[in-house]
DNA sequence: TATGAATGAGCTTTCATTCAT
DNA sequence: CATGAATGAAAGCTCATTCAT
C-alpha cells in the first residue's frame, strides 16, 4: 500500500490552511455539530492533523475561530440605532439554525473563559438593545438567553431539513414566554 | 488462572435478565444519558453484552422498554378526572430532570417507529387533558410536545444538580408561551 | 486494501491470548522497558487491542501479571533456611538482567499501589533474610535496595547483549558498598 | 488574519541563534531530561526549528555543545594541583543533579563517536586524579565511571525535589564501594 | 439461549523531520 | 541561512458489535 504523501507545501500554505480549516470547522460543526470529531476537520480541510492541532490547540479555539466573526458582525448590526431587538434576535436565531455549534457560545457548556466572555459580549449585547426597547416587565437578558438556550439545543437535536420550520415555531412560543 | 465464568442459567433465566437489563438501564440512562455505553448496563444488570443484544436489539428497543411503564403510569394518572393538566405536567417535568433519556420519547431523533408512537401516546394524553381545562387560545398539543422537547434538551445538557432549578425557571418562561 | 480481519476466537480464546499477552509483554518488557508501547505487545500477542485492555486495564496491572509469579518464587525461595541472602541477590539480579521492566517492582515511579506493594513484598523478604545473616554494621535493607535500583536503571540503559556483564562488575562494586 | 513571521536576520544570527539554542537546550534537558521535544528547545530558544536542525543534526550534537563548556572547566578546575578528587567528584555529581541529561556524557548510549569521547575525556581526567591521590587498591578510574552512571541514572528516574538528598545517601553507598 | 471475550475502527494527541519561501 | 508551518506516523484508549462455546 503506497499512500501518495501530501507534498509539504510550505509556510505559504498557513494562511490557506488556516481557512481551510475554519471553513471545514464551520461545515462540520453546522452539520454535526460541536462534538464533531477534529480529525474529520482536518480531513475535510484536506490539511494534516498536525496542522489543525497547530492552528487550533483544542476545540474551544476553533469553535472560536468559527464564530468570532460572526459575533462580532452581530454586535455592530446591534450597535446602530435602527436596529431592533427582534432584528438582532432574527440574526442569533439565524446562526443558530445555520449552526448548531452556536449553541456553545449561548451556553457554554465546556469550561473555557473565552467561550464565556463570547457567551457574555452576546448577553450584553441584548441587555443594551432591551434597555432602548419597549418590552413587557419579565423581559430580561438571563430568560432571553434561556430561551434561546433552548432553541439551540432542540435545534441540535433534529434534522437540518426541518430546522427552519422548527425554529420559527419555536420561538413564535419563547416570544410569548419571554413577554417580548 | 481462569476467571469462573457465570454459569449459564439457561432460558429460565431470560425473564429476570430482561428485568435486570431495564433496570440496569433506567440507571445508566438517567446517571449518563442516552448515549451511555451499552456495555456498562449489561455489566450493571450482571449480564452478558450478548443477552443484551438479544433481548434489545439495538439502543431504541431499551429505550423503549425502560419508559413504557413509565408512559402507561402517566396514562392512567392523565384518565383519572381528579388530575389536572398541571398535574400531567408535572409529572412528566420530573420524569425529564430524573432522566435525560426520556427526551427520547418526547422527542425521539432515532428513526425508530416505536419510539414515535410512544410519543404520539403522550401527545393524546395532553390532547385529551387539554379539551377538559380551560385554557389560552393559542394551548394546543403541539406546542405542548414542543416546548418540553426545549425542556428536556436544555437539561441534558448541563449538570445534573442544576437541573431542577433550571427546569422551573424554564419551564415557567414557557409556560407563559404555551398560554396555558 | 482488504485487511484479513482476525478470527473471533471466542471466549475459549481467553486464556491463552490473557498469557499470550503476558509472555508478549515479558519479551517486550525485557528488551524495551517498561515504557514499551502497550499496542506492540497486542501486535506481538497477536491479540486485539481491545482484548489487551479487557485483561489488563493499565500497565501496572500488565508488569504485575509479568512479574507476580517470579516475586512468589523469590519468596518461596528465600523462606527456605538453606538459602543465604547472597543466593536471594543473586535471584533479583538475574531477574534485573533479564527484564529491564523489573526495575519498576524494586523503584515504582507510577503511584500504582499494587507495585508499591509488590516492592514492599521484595524489601521485606530482604530485611527478613538480613536478619539471619551475618553482615557488616551498615547493611539494611533499604540501602540494598537503593542499591539494586541503581543497578537496574544502569541496566536498562544498556544493550542486552552486555547486561550480564555489566551487572557482575556493578554489583561488586555495590556489594562492597553494602557493607555485605 | 496572518500572525507576523519573525524577521529573517539573516547569516549575522547564526551564532546568536546557536548559543541561544544551546542555553535553551540546557534549561530543557535540565528540566524535562534527554527525552525532551526538540520543538521545545527550538521555541525556549526563540528560534526556528529549521534552525535547529541546521546547528544541530541530531540531538547528540545539542548535548554534546550544551556540556562541552562544562567539561572543559571541569577538566581545567581538575587539573590544578590544589583540586582534590573528592572536589572533582562533588563537580560531576552537581553536574549529575542539575541535570539528569548529563547521563549522556557519563554513559553514552546513542553511538555517537562525540559524545564516547566526551566521556573518554571525562574518565581521563578521573585516571590522572586518581594517580596522584592516595586511595584503596580497588580504586580505578573504569569503576569511578560505572558508579556515576548508576547515580546518574537513578537520579533521572526520580523526583527533581528528592534528586539532591538520594544522591547523598548514593553516593555513600558507592563511595564506599568504589575504595576511595 | 446465555455468556463474555474478541475484534478493530475511530478518535485524540504528540513530535520528529522536511521543505517552500 | 533562517523561518516556522506542514506532514503523518505513532500511541493511547473506548466502544459497538460479533461470535465460539
Amino acid at each position: 500500500v503506497i499512500a501518495t504523501r501530501r507534498a509539504n507545501r510550505g509556510p505559504s500554505a498557513a494562511a490557506h490552511n488556516r481557512a481551510a480549516l475554519i471553513a471545514a470547522a464551520r461545515d462540520v460543526f453546522a452539520s454535526r455539530g460541536f462534538d464533531a470529531p477534529l480529525s474529520l476537520i482536518a480531513r475535510r480541510a484536506g490539511v494534516g492533523q498536525g496542522s489543525l492541532y497547530r492552528h487550533f490547540g483544542d476545540r474551544a479555539s476553533l469553535v472560536l475561530a468559527v464564530f468570532e466573526d460572526n459575533i462580532s458582525d452581530l454586535e455592530a448590526r446591534s450597535a446602530e440605532p435602527s436596529t431592533t431587538l427582534d432584528d438582532v434576535l432574527a440574526d442569533v436565531i439565524d446562526q443558530l439554525t445555520a449552526s448548531v455549534a452556536f449553541i456553545e457560545v449561548i451556553n457554554p457548556v465546556l469550561g473555557d473563559q473565552r467561550l464565556v466572555a463570547m457567551r457574555d459580549r452576546v448577553q450584553n449585547m441584548f441587555a443594551r438593545k432591551l434597555t432602548h426597547t419597549t418590552v413587557g416587565a419579565n423581559a430580561n437578558p438571563e430568560d432571553l438567553m434561556l430561551a434561546l438556550s433552548m432553541l439551540a439545543t432542540l435545534l441540535a437535536r433534529i434534522e437540518v431539513d426541518s430546522r427552519r420550520e422548527v425554529a420559527v415555531r419555536a420561538w413564535s412560543l419563547l416570544r410569548r414566554g419571554l413577554d417580548l
